[in-house]
DNA sequence: CGATGTTGTGACAACGATGTCTAATCGTTA
DNA sequence: TAACGATTAGACATCGTTGTCACAACATCG
């Protein structure tokens, strides 16, 4: 053997340096480097300019976990999000409403997809609990959330999105459903309807049951009879309501109205409208709003959802938990809003 | 002092249990613990059953961090991926199809937007490599990627998808830019057309070049004067689309054909036709489908992208990479499709 | 001039886990 | 029954970093 090789000289092509290297470079102890690196004070320039020098040859970076492993109060400075489904319009508006709020304090986002599996829900949650994430934003699927009551009781922030939590008393943004969707209501009621239907999402989900509610509880107010209210539930796709849509409007005294609750449910009316050459003869207003709405035939109305004050909301209020706030949980109520386009006040025809 | 309090006793209210905790309570050693948790051999059926109960009841959890920072090869099972945005659609349907495929191996994905911010991208690459990520999928934005060279050399797994990476030789995926709108060219031509424009997205963005490459050279392979092309560039938003489109029809001798590059370009020119009630007069191919197209009045024949399986064939490629596949890099090309709704098939207007 | 800060710095333990190694226990076998 | 391998379990060092503390060097004060 004729040289001995050094422990801590960095292989530059393949070990990743650690702080014991730019240490031994700069030729200052390893706490010296931790002090530039995380720009505490006490370092004279001159040391500090030796450190930055030797840790930018070595193309150093900070390993933050091993950091946050050590470091009081352990925050790793990410998040968990939960949505219904990354892809889903919706879900990513307020996806990126969270990131541009949460990227201002260096936090970065893991997001994952539930596609309605209950289990998935709670192996996920898990999942980021083991990667010790500072916080959790989740759409809930399952029918309780009181599995993440221990972790809730450790502090946990956590604030729930789109639907509120059940079994646990913790933070939640939602829109507000049932509001909303009395607004179609009584937008319908305004225009002259007294025949309107309404196609529902599955109604094991909160807001398709609050959109629901709201809307016949505001036709009953009006005075019509709410048990004659064409209803059809169950509907969670394009086709399932596009047929949904067809019986209603083929049948025996067929509505002079529709309201959607949904995005598919709407798309699925849509067609049916179009098939049978009705779709300026008939009014519709979906709930939540679509790209290119305004380019239909007729534009279609819609009660409008904001899921970037949504994901706006839901991040104040992680960071404010994070930040220690001690206030007793909340429901946050986002106001939708009604955007006439033409295809929901057309006016019943004779 | 009467009762001394155990320095390893959960406090179950506020204190995160740690393997400590669940060994004391087991009546173990933390080693074995450690084994149990991670499913080792050499740990008998009673011990098992005795640290798995006192887990439980102190609702104890493994920190994958702690863990991967001793563990051999130092994985964390998380990897950065870097969007233009997580909301948009086509983005997300990549997003999705990677999150699908490397759930399946309990990777989780921490997602962010770029936003067409060169800084940007190298702040959140140098974000997530503080996080010691596992690999990495971007789509690159700045002029120049060899800023990551040190990374990819200490064999960082690395993907780029829907643009080829500059200055660094590394593993892509991408959609047949050139070859989707050469496409839609011979069918502009085929359907008759000799007067089509090409409305195309800023210059500096890769794919907009070759899809505007692959239109030109094809016109010109039919025999027509590539130079009296009418070409708009530049647009990246769907107003600045909408006038180029209006400049073009009502210019003289206007178009009768018109290929946008990129959704929002689309969008623009949808509306220009409609504006000006040409519609149904002249043919448009979109670059990139979207939802709704077949509801549009005429239906809108599009080169269709695949993001889904972008998606799946990025995180095909980073799987293998992080499992020592030490293949060339290579790029991958996925193919369009054209899909005829009837805004394509026009025929010129005499 | 000695006592007293003030700075700048590094040694050391610790964070929560795993890799290595050694030891105790057990059942088998010669 | 002594010797042996197999099985089970724990002690200890360690991963890369930060919190604590001690200490040297130098400036400041009565």
């Amino acid at each position: 053997m004729t040289t001995m090789s050094n422990r801590y000289q960095a292989d530059p092509a393949k070990n990743r340096p650690t702080m014991r290297h730019v240490a031994a470079l700069a030729g200052v102890g390893i706490k010296t480097v931790s002090r530039v690196m995380n720009d505490e004070p006490g370092v004279s320039e001159a040391t500090r300019r030796r450190v930055l020098d030797a840790s930018q040859q070595l193309n150093y970076q900070l390993d933050m976990a091993a950091g946050s492993l050590r470091r009081t109060g352990r925050q790793t400075l990410s998040i968990g999000l939960l949505l219904p489904s990354v892809a889903n319009p919706f879900s990513s508006e307020i996806h990126r409403a969270l990131e541009d709020a949460l990227a201002a304090r260096g936090i970065a986002v893991f997001a994952a997809s539930l596609d309605d599996d209950p289990e998935r829900e709670k192996a996920l949650v898990a999942a980021f609990l083991g990667r010790r994430v500072d916080g959790l934003v989740l759409t809930p699927i399952a029918r309780s959330q009181s599995y993440v009551i221990p972790e809730h009781s450790r502090d946990l922030p956590m604030v729930f999105i789109d639907r509120e939590p059940v079994g646990i008393d913790a933070d939640a943004v939602v829109t507000d459903n049932a509001v909303g969707a009395a607004r179609a209501a009584a937008h319908f009621l305004a225009h002259g309807h007294t025949k309107i239907a309404f196609l529902g999402d599955r109604t094991d989900i909160q807001t398709a049951r609050e959109r629901r509610r709201g809307f016949i509880e505001e036709l009953g107010r009006a005075g019509l009879a709410t048990s004659t209210v064409p209803v059809r539930d169950g509907l969670h796709d394009e086709e399932s309501a596009r047929l949904a849509a067809l019986e209603l409007l083929t049948a025996e005294d067929p509505p002079t109205a529709i309201f959607s609750s949904q995005n598919l449910v709407t798309f699925g009316a849509m067609r049916a409208l179009k098939e049978l050459a009705l779709s300026k003869r008939v009014a519709l207003i979906g709930f939540d709003d679509f790209t290119l709405a305004d380019m239909m035939e007729p534009a279609v109305t819609v009660i409008a959802q904001h899921p970037e004050r949504i994901g706006r909301l839901a991040a104040e209020r992680l960071l404010a938990r994070i930040d220690g706030d001690k206030q007793p949980a909340r429901t946050y109520v986002v106001p939708s809003e009604l955007i006439q386009r033409g295809s929901g006040e057309i006016r019943p025809q004779s």
